[in-house]
DNA sequence: TCTGGGGTCCTAGGACCC
DNA sequence: TCTGGGGTCCTAGGACCC
C-alpha cells in the first residue's frame, strides 16, 4: 500500500520582509538589503543573503549591522503589508491541505497525509507549493519534508535559500547526529552554554547522554524534550485554530521616558492599542501585565488578575495604573514600557450586560468605528492632544 | 555592537482547598 | 496539637522562537 511515510512539510519564506520589499523596488534585487528599525535603538528584522555574507543577521543591532554592511540599503519595516501578503500565501497553503499551522507571519507546518492517493511523493508535493509560490506572489520559499515537526523544520532551514529537503524516514539519526546541537529547536544561547559545560557539541553527543541527567541539568520539561530531539523522535502532531492566549503591545522609546506624565500618556496610548486589538479580536482579558524596562535594561513585570474580564479602553488604563504604581521607579528612566493581557476569553462570553460598563463603553466602540473607517489617528483622547501654550487660553472652550 | 516587538512555554514559590 | 499530600491558581522571571 501507497503511503507517505514523510507527510510534514514546513514551509519557510526565504528572507521573508526583504522578498516582499523587493517586489515593490525590484532595483534592489543583487543588493544588501536590511530591513529594521533604523532609530538609534533598533535591531535587524531582516537581512538579504548578500547582507547575511558581510555576517549580518536577524536581531544584531543596527549599529553594528550598520558597521558591518555600510553599503546597504536600510528600510523600516512595513509590517501590515507583510501580514496581508503572509495572509495571500497561506491561503495557497490551504488550497493543499486543510491541516495548516502557522508557526509565525513567514512559516508554517502543513500535514498531506491526506494527500496520498493524489500525489506519488511528498517532494512533488513540495516543489508543487514552491512553483504556486513564485507564481503567484513572487516571492522564493524553502521546503523540509520529513516524518515529524521538528526534522522537517531543520530540513527547510538545510534548503535554504530557495530550495526543497527531503528527510526519509529511517534516516533522521544520520541526518541529525553530526549537526551542532545549536540547530535544535529550543536550544538558545543559555542551553547551549550549559550543553558546552556538559561537553557537547554535537547532536549525537547529545544523544549520547543519560537522560536523566539531562533532566537535573536543564529542568524537567526541557530535559526530557531535549533527549527526544536528539533521536529524532517528536510525536506533535500538526495543530489547526490554535486560539491566541495573550495580546501585548510593548515599545522601546528613543530616549528613556523620565517624568511621570509621559509615562502615564505612553502608559495610555498602549491601553488604546491594546483594547482595540482586543476588541477587534473579540476578546476579553482577566489578567493584565505590566513590564517596564529601565536605561540598565533591567527588567520587571506586575500583572494581576481581575475580578471579570476587561476589554475597554479605561479598564486596561486603569489595571495599568495600578501596576505602574507597584514598582519602585527611583528617578530610573524607562526605555521600555509593555502592557499584555492574558487569560483571554470570548468577550460574549455570559456576562451581564449590566456589568459591562455604561456610556464610556459605547463611546470606545463608536471610537473604533471611526478609526476602521479614517484610520488610528481619527480619534485621540483629549488627555494625548498637546495642550495649548503657558496659561489659560480666554478665547477658547474645552470641547 | 549594545541589545525590537510579538508571541509560547516552563519553573518555582506561595496561597488556598480538600 | 502537629503534620500529610495533591491539585489548582496566581505571580515573577526567564528561555526561546521568528
Amino acid at each position: 500500500m501507497d503511503r507517505f511515510t514523510e507527510p510534514i512539510l514546513h514551509v519557510d519564506m526565504d528572507a521573508f520582509f526583504v522578498e516582499v520589499e523587493r517586489l515593490r523596488r525590484p532595483e534592489l534585487r543583487g543588493l544588501p538589503v536590511i530591513v529594521g528599525g533604523l532609530g538609534n535603538r533598533g535591531v535587524v528584522a531582516a537581512a538579504s543573503y548578500e547582507a547575511r555574507r558581510h555576517g549580518v543577521h536577524s536581531a544584531m543591532p543596527m549599529a553594528h549591522a550598520r558597521r558591518l554592511c555600510p553599503h546597504a540599503r536600510f528600510l523600516p519595516p512595513d509590517h501590515a503589508r507583510y501580514r496581508e501578503v503572509s495572509r495571500r500565501v497561506f491561503a495557497l497553503l490551504d488550497e493543499v491541505t486543510p491541516l495548516v499551522e502557522p508557526l509565525s507571519i513567514d512559516e508554517a507546518f502543513c500535514d498531506i497525509g491526506g494527500l496520498r492517493l493524489l500525489h506519488p511523493h511528498p517532494v512533488a508535493v513540495g516543489e508543487a507549493l514552491r512553483r504556486r509560490i513564485r507564481e503567484a506572489e513572487g516571492l522564493p520559499a524553502s521546503v523540509g519534508i520529513a516524518a515529524t515537526k521538528f526534522i522537517a523544520k531543520l530540513a527547510s532551514e538545510e534548503a535554504k535559500p530557495d530550495g526543497l529537503c527531503h528527510v526519509p524516514a529511517g534516516t533522521e539519526v544520520d541526518f541529525l547526529h553530526p549537526m551542532p546541537a545549536r540547530r535544535l529547536w529550543g536550544v538558545g544561547e543559555a542551553t547551549h552554554a550549559r550543553l558546552e559545560g556538559l561537553g557537547v557539541r554535537t547532536v549525537g553527543e547529545l544523544a549520547a547522554l543519560p537522560r536523566d541527567l539531562l533532566v537535573r541539568r536543564l529542568g524537567e520539561a526541557a530535559g526530557a524534550h531535549l533527549a527526544d530531539l536528539a533521536w529524532g523522535r517528536d510525536p506533535r502532531r500538526v495543530e489547526t485554530d490554535t486560539a491566541a492566549k495573550s495580546v501585548s503591545v510593548e515599545e522601546t522609546y528613543e530616549r528613556d521616558l523620565t517624568g511621570e506624565e509621559g509615562i502615564d500618556a505612553a502608559l495610555f496610548r498602549h491601553a488604546e492599542r491594546l483594547g482595540r486589538r482586543l476588541r477587534a479580536a473579540g476578546l476579553a482579558a482577566r489578567s493584565i501585565t505590566l513590564k517596564l524596562r529601565f536605561g540598565d535594561f533591567t527588567t520587571f513585570t506586575r500583572s494581576t488578575t481581575l475580578p471579570r474580564p476587561v476589554d475597554g479602553t479605561g479598564d486596561l488604563a486603569a489595571a495599568g495604573r495600578a501596576l505602574l504604581a507597584r514598582l519602585e521607579r527611583r528617578g530610573r528612566g524607562v526605555r521600555l514600557l509593555g502592557l499584555g493581557a492574558t487569560g483571554l476569553e470570548p468577550a460574549d462570553a455570559p456576562r451581564q450586560l449590566a456589568l459591562r460598563g455604561g456610556a464610556g463603553e459605547e463611546l470606545t466602540r463608536a471610537a473604533d468605528r471611526v478609526r476602521d473607517r479614517f484610520g488610528e489617528d481619527a480619534v485621540v483622547p483629549a488627555r494625548l492632544v498637546p495642550r495649548p501654550g503657558p496659561g489659560p487660553d480666554p478665547g477658547r472652550k474645552d470641547t
